[in-house]
RNA sequence: GGAGGGAUACUCAAGCGGCCAACGAGGGCAGACUGUAAAUCUGCUGGCUAACGCCUACGUAGGUUCGAAUCCUACUCCCUCCA
């Protein structure tokens, strides 16, 4: 059902509204007549997992769709073989149609922990884009010129440092521009990357005789360490499909600073709140037990069921009272008559990369077996025995001796 | 079409005949300290070996040399400038 317009809870969070007072009077404007703006937001399919950095955008999208509006999941199907290459300072290698096929089903079983599948609309970009043709491209291609394409930021970077620019690089703007004509959106979200992108939007819609799109820009979500953007790529991220422990885990990792800044993009709690927590923190609470409850949060956003609280406990079952872990992986190995050293057995049992890697960390202090620290590389296991493999406070192993 | 510059380990980046498995930085891993934090300090960061040592690696393929990441030749890829 639609709920009142609340135009602070859409706007909660973002970094621009372009135009803002476009944009409430065409939300007044929909309220009054009981209709539906049209709501954009397009992702590549270039990784395989959603993370927390995607659901900014995702939790927006589903605000408009409580308002009653349609929300409007684009898949990037078509674009997503060029490859986007805002904040890149190198050209994207193009995928696949295999591959980006392959990533927009993943992406849409994904998409339905924070979107109403019965409001959302799905799209393929290469709908419409396959249909465009080169005649097409030609007058899409011609709305926009170079001097204008160059005012990007990274382009204009990359060709001060004589990086390399593909042509077609300077197609995806168009092309993202394009499909906002093609489903005649009403706003479009994206990152604040974007935002040239989503401007070129305005332009095209113009152009091809629309009422042009509102743009609204989320900022850009940091990674677990604090400093560059959460991606895959850098392996900073949190999966949507991680497990509760993994999740729960990564989320504890991350500085008391970049809690804050977690809490204030990715918590559902009212602001009041955050702020009692804020003063909770300036008064000593320790940070770890705040932490621990934007953890606990977002577990259960994207698992429900107790996994949250669930996850908690195992937490601090393991790590604050030294308890392992479940799950630790068995692994048979065959030994020979005179035993094996310890850092072969840790080769196989998969805990490290190479026998010396192993000696290595054996000399670290960081191995122990059966919870001893072991320092000397000359010890051998014997077969006819079972072991408890650490290394390092996360790696785990069981390990079956058997006699070759 | 012409001229010039470049390709080094996960990334950036030194090296420009032997002391180079390759300076340094980042990243990663480990240890100490802790709250599995963060910050900080310390160590490690090609493979095989108990070790001496051996092997593989500096775009690709050859060559010169006792010896090459370093010199030469060809090739591939990239960048810039001029047209």
């Amino acid at each position: 059902m639609r709920r009142p317009l609340n135009i602070e809870e859409i706007e909660r969070g973002t970094d621009e509204v372009i135009p803002r007072a476009d944009l409430h009077l065409r939300l007044a404007q929909a309220e009054k007549d009981g209709t539906r703006l049209r709501i954009k937001a397009g992702f590549d399919p270039t990784a395989k997992d959603l993370h927390l950095g995607h659901t900014l955008l995702l939790n927006k999208l589903r605000a408009y769709q409580d308002a009653g509006h349609e929300a409007i999941f684009l898949i990037g199907d078509f674009t997503g073989m060029i490859g986007d290459p805002t904040g890149k300072n190198e050209t994207r290698k193009p995928l696949t149609r295999e591959q980006v096929e392959d990533n927009a089903k993943t992406y849409q079983e994904q998409v339905f922990k924070i979107l109403d599948p019965a409001k959302t609309t799905i799209a393929f970009n290469s709908h419409w884009l396959d249909a465009l043709g080169a005649e097409g491209m030609l007058r899409l291609a011609a709305q926009y010129t170079v001097a204008r394409m160059m005012e990007r930021d990274d382009f204009t970077k990359r060709f001060r440092d004589n990086l390399p620019i593909a042509i077609h690089e300077f197609l995806y703007p168009l092309l993202q521009g394009y499909d906002s004509v093609a489903l005649k959106a009403d706003v479009e979200l994206g990152g604040t990357d974007q935002k040239f992108n989503l401007l070129v939007g305005r332009h095209l819609q113009t152009a091809y005789g629309q009422k042009p799109q509102c743009i609204m820009t989320v900022p850009i979500l940091e990674g677990l360490d604090g400093v560059q953007k959460m991606s895959k790529s850098l392996n900073n991220y949190v999966a949507l499909n991680d497990s509760p422990k993994e999740m729960f885990g990564k989320v504890m990792s991350i500085s008391d600073t970049l809690m804050w800044r977690y809490f204030e993009l990715l918590s559902f709690r009212p602001l009041a709140e955050l702020a009692d927590l804020k003063r909770g923190a300036e008064a000593g609470q320790n940070p770890r037990d705040i932490k621990m409850a934007l953890a606990v949060e977002l577990v259960e956003r994207f698992h429900r069921g107790g996994a949250g609280e669930a996850a908690k406990a195992e937490f601090i079952a393991q790590f604050s009272q030294g308890a392992l872990p479940e799950n630790i992986p068995e692994i048979i190995i065959a030994v020979p008559e005179a035993g094996l050293p310890l850092a072969v057995v840790l080769k196989q049992a998969g805990l490290v990369a190479s026998n010396g890697e192993g000696n290595r960390l054996i000399d670290q202090k960081a191995v122990k077996v059966d919870h001893q620290r072991v320092e000397d590389r000359q010890t051998a296991l014997k077969a006819g025995c079972n072991h408890l493999l650490q290394v390092g406070p996360r790696r785990y192993a069981r390990v079956l001796l058997r006699a070759e």
